[in-house]
DNA sequence: CAAAAACTAGACCAGATGGTCTAAACCACC
DNA sequence: GGTGGTTTAGACCATCTGGTCTAGTTTTTG
């Protein structure tokens, strides 16, 4: 005999009630940009918005409701930088210019809006448990496809045997994760500048050995 | 008027009071190894430990004051590790060789305990103004002298001249941070394999190209 | 125009947090 | 044995958390 229940499904896609409260949606990012899941006070949140709990709750269900319904919207703005890389299916023939392009896309993605970088990141960083039911929600993984398509370029022969397909995709993962760590300044055209040479090192780094 | 203050500084060293509590240092260690330190529940760690709030904070002071004490003592068995290292006063004239010493030393220490190893990184999560208060009170920063000497490294010219200092200085630290994520298994053979990895990875990547 | 449905406001709740405070217990010294 | 400082126990406090609930308002529908 469970509660009533609350159906996280009416979040997503077009009728997500969040694109009709922008004052929440901005509040929200705000928050979560900064502070972990369990760390961000809906409280506060609300507070920004100027939304009362009534309303809210009727709408959100929880707090894992907000987080879902602004993911929701934040999946699909990142999906719009990645979506011109996705018409090649991500070519496994040209490994570092392909990997060099998905750095391209994710410092664009980045300076759009930091929010939304942290955000993806932060995401990285709850337990398990949280990112399985978050991703539950969502047709694909792009996180998980990503490291496929990186396995598999492994396994094609362009990287040095010694390291083990498991060690590279980590190794990118880590890399990918921290490059808003790499750069010391906040200008666009030093980011990009960055983020290539930390494909430079790996490229140097991994690639087979003639 | 400040309030009655407490004496911070009589946590460190000899007169430690967490040294007369090991149960309070175990349950210490147990909890901000595995969360941040505003996440970790002081009246969990109390109740673990079977001490009282009276007597917690006339030793401790606050929450604050126990955690100083606890990375006292981890400080100090960190630098056991390491000190065989400081011998040589952190040799500049073979860098990537050096470098595999202390990848060396650290995983040995993670080794020890991978409670401490957690805890390290943990502190490097935490905001600035947490940061500096904490190195406040110790007398040398082992992190700053550390990314000072692989700066000199490199200005030394055993790198490609095309990556800054700075940059370098931030792959390293991003690295060094990132091991645990490297590798997959606990065992121990493994992971300094892994790491070692990590060097050559960084080695291939940055040196200088002849 | 009225009934029904959707929505909103905010008082309230249980549970947790770090921290305070008083009173008792302990212990060394004369 | 008494005295005075140190240490301990734990009830208590203000504040915060996400979440519930009722009563009222607004909007839609017949």
């Amino acid at each position: 005999m469970k509660k009533r229940s609350f159906d996280y499904k009416a979040l997503i896609g077009e009728g997500n009630p969040l694109l009709r409260y922008p004052e929440l949606k901005e509040a929200a990012i705000d928050e979560f940009a900064v502070k972990r899941y369990d760390d961000a006070s809906l409280n506060d949140i609300l507070k920004k918005a100027g939304m009362s709990k009534g309303s809210f709750y009727h709408h959100f269900g929880d707090k894992f409701g907000l987080y879902l319904a602004m993911m929701d919207i934040i999946a699909q703005k990142k999906l719009s930088f990645f979506y011109p890389l996705m018409n090649e299916n991500l070519d496994t023939s040209d490994f570092f210019g392909t990997l060099k392009a998905i750095m391209k896309a994710t410092t664009e993605f980045m300076l759009h809006d930091e929010r939304l970088h942290h955000l993806s990141n932060r995401l990285m960083e709850e337990n398990d448990a949280f990112r399985n039911r978050m991703y539950s929600f969502f047709a694909f993984d792009y996180y998980q496809s990503f490291n496929q398509w990186v396995y598999h370029a492994v396994q094609s022969g362009q990287v040095d045997s010694r390291y083990p397909p498991d060690f590279v995709v980590k190794l990118i993962e880590v890399m990918f994760a921290n490059i808003h760590k790499l750069v010391s300044s906040g200008d666009p055209e030093h980011l990009l500048e960055t983020a290539t040479q930390v494909i430079d090192v790996i490229q140097d780094g991994i690639s087979r050995k003639h």
